[in-house]
RNA sequence: GGUCCAUUCGUCUAGUGGUUAGGACGUCAGGUUUUCAUCCUGGUAACAGGGGUUCGAUUCCCCUAUGGACUA
């Protein structure tokens, strides 16, 4: 029995309350916390050591390119100083690594390959699956740490189903701050080395803590943008990589005829071909748009957007509807209600299905209800999952906006995570 | 060739003999947000040009330019 025991033993003597400390077990499980520099994984590496963890903190730089950034001076050198400020007041180790080549192989290459198709990929989701729970990892099982632990809002629990264990990944105690989704990728083998420290705590608690504490970053604002790289002009970060063209843009009048869409949810046993039907996109090719300017590349949208589109007169904004890389088109329409906008449902290939719960698989011909968002932050929506042959069809209760082939669904039973996939269309 | 009508922010437009010339869309900047988006707030920006009439012209008149309609 290795794990720590820190245990707190109250007596109610007449003297008053007294704390007694001590450990049952003298090996302390060390934790390596990815220390980037902000308030959460500085309280993350607090709230370890407070449970008596033997902690060290390892700063992982995984880009230092400004191409693109918006803010023209790259901030990794401020954030390692953050970092070791931190580590310092903590009085932990604290060790510093690249993983930039990983980085940029695992996600940045894949950002580019998914936009040159005209998918609009998530690259943190990506970064959790392969960098921090995935090299970072590796990088502190070097270290001989027992565990990694992240300044995620999320919490771990552990279930024992059939006399295996298998952990469970619940959305952070603060809804406001809940970042489940970002980790919808991870294994259970990631999961099992892996802590949340601050899961259970609330932003405020967590900068109060800081404030407290005295660390150096407890005011430093939230990061935004690209995990690592930062708040990028998009169109000019893509443009490392892939070129921009010139197309044209074809407005869809909403008076056309759109799909009809059933209400509620189909029976269970509904067959894979109505189930394809009802989860495809719109066809936009079959309507007769009007050409309305030029963009500079179909693959620099997604759909929903609304911003860069670059034409105006319109009494209402126009939003992308559609893309279409192959013609080099970008479909758009006028108005927050257009019904291109919408869709009833989304579709998952068969190996692009994820599972958390791997004791909660789905079997062919199967089909069940779970929570689903298809982007952070998106209130859970209701919604019927089926299991056919070809993969996961997901039939939602309310028509959604802005569905993009390339983001990640995550399906949820309450505040767990139970699986998530790429969307295929 | 003649006659008539139009011309206002980048775009679509509102309006008046004395207005800070209004709005929407676009765009830009902030805010929210560890993806992409969305969303919120704010800013920028126009009376086609030249002459008159008038205390005062974007508004009325004339000419020029551009676009449209009708017609020998």
């Amino acid at each position: 029995m290795h794990s720590l025991s820190l245990r707190k033993q109250r007596g109610g003597k007449e003297g008053g309350e007294y704390v007694v400390f001590y450990y049952l077990c003298i090996v302390k499980k060390k934790v390596i916390v990815g220390l980037s520099g902000g308030v959460d994984s500085s309280v993350a590496a607090w709230v370890l050591k407070d449970q008596g963890y033997e902690v060290e903190g390892l700063f992982m730089r995984n880009w230092h390119d400004t191409t693109g950034l918006l803010q023209s001076d790259c901030h990794w050198e401020d954030d390692l100083m953050f970092a070791e400020m931190v580590a310092k007041k903590l009085d932990i180790p604290f060790h510093f690594v690249d993983l930039s080549e990983p980085y940029r192989k695992r996600v940045v290459d894949y950002m580019f390959a998914e936009y040159e198709k005209g998918r609009t990929p998530n690259p943190d989701v990506l970064c959790n699956r392969e960098i921090k729970f995935d090299s970072f990892a590796d990088e502190a099982r070097k270290l001989g740490g027992d565990f990694v632990a992240t300044g995620h809002y999320c919490r771990k629990k552990s279930i024992s189903v059939k006399h295996t264990l298998i952990y469970r990944l619940l959305a952070g105690k603060d809804e406001n701050k809940d970042q489940s989704y970002f980790l919808c990728q991870v294994s259970q083998e990631q999961l099992a080395y892996s802590l949340f420290p601050i899961g259970d705590l609330t932003k405020p608690e967590v900068r109060k803590i800081a404030d407290k504490l005295g660390l150096a970053t407890a005011h430093r604002k939230d990061s935004q943008g690209i995990c690592f790289v930062g708040k990028v002009h998009l169109p000019t970060f893509l443009q490392q990589k892939l070129k921009a063209k010139k197309g044209q843009i074809v407005e869809i009048p909403s008076t056309h005829e759109f799909k009809k869409w059933y209400s509620g949810f189909p029976g269970d046993n509904v067959s894979e071909s109505e189930l394809m039907k009802a989860c495809e996109p719109h066809d936009l090719n079959k309507f007769p748009g009007k050409i309305i300017g030029t963009h500079n590349g179909a693959h620099f949208f997604t759909i929903g957007q609304r911003k860069g589109i670059n034409v105006g007169g319109y009494k209402q904004p126009l939003f992308v509807i559609g893309i279409d890389v192959n013609r080099n088109l970008l479909y758009v329409g006028e108005g927050q209600s257009h019904p291109g906008l919408y869709r009833k449902g989304l579709f998952i290939r068969n190996n692009e299905i994820h599972r958390i719960r791997t004791d909660l698989t789905m079997e062919i011909g199967e089909s069940r209800e779970y929570m689903v968002r298809i982007r952070y932050r998106q209130p859970l929506q209701k919604a019927e999952l089926f299991r056919r042959k070809n993969g996961i069809y997901i039939i939602f209760n309310k028509l959604q906006r802005g569905i993009a082939p390339g983001q990640f669904a995550a399906w949820y039973d309450g505040d767990e995570v139970i699986g998530s996939g790429v969307i295929d269309k």
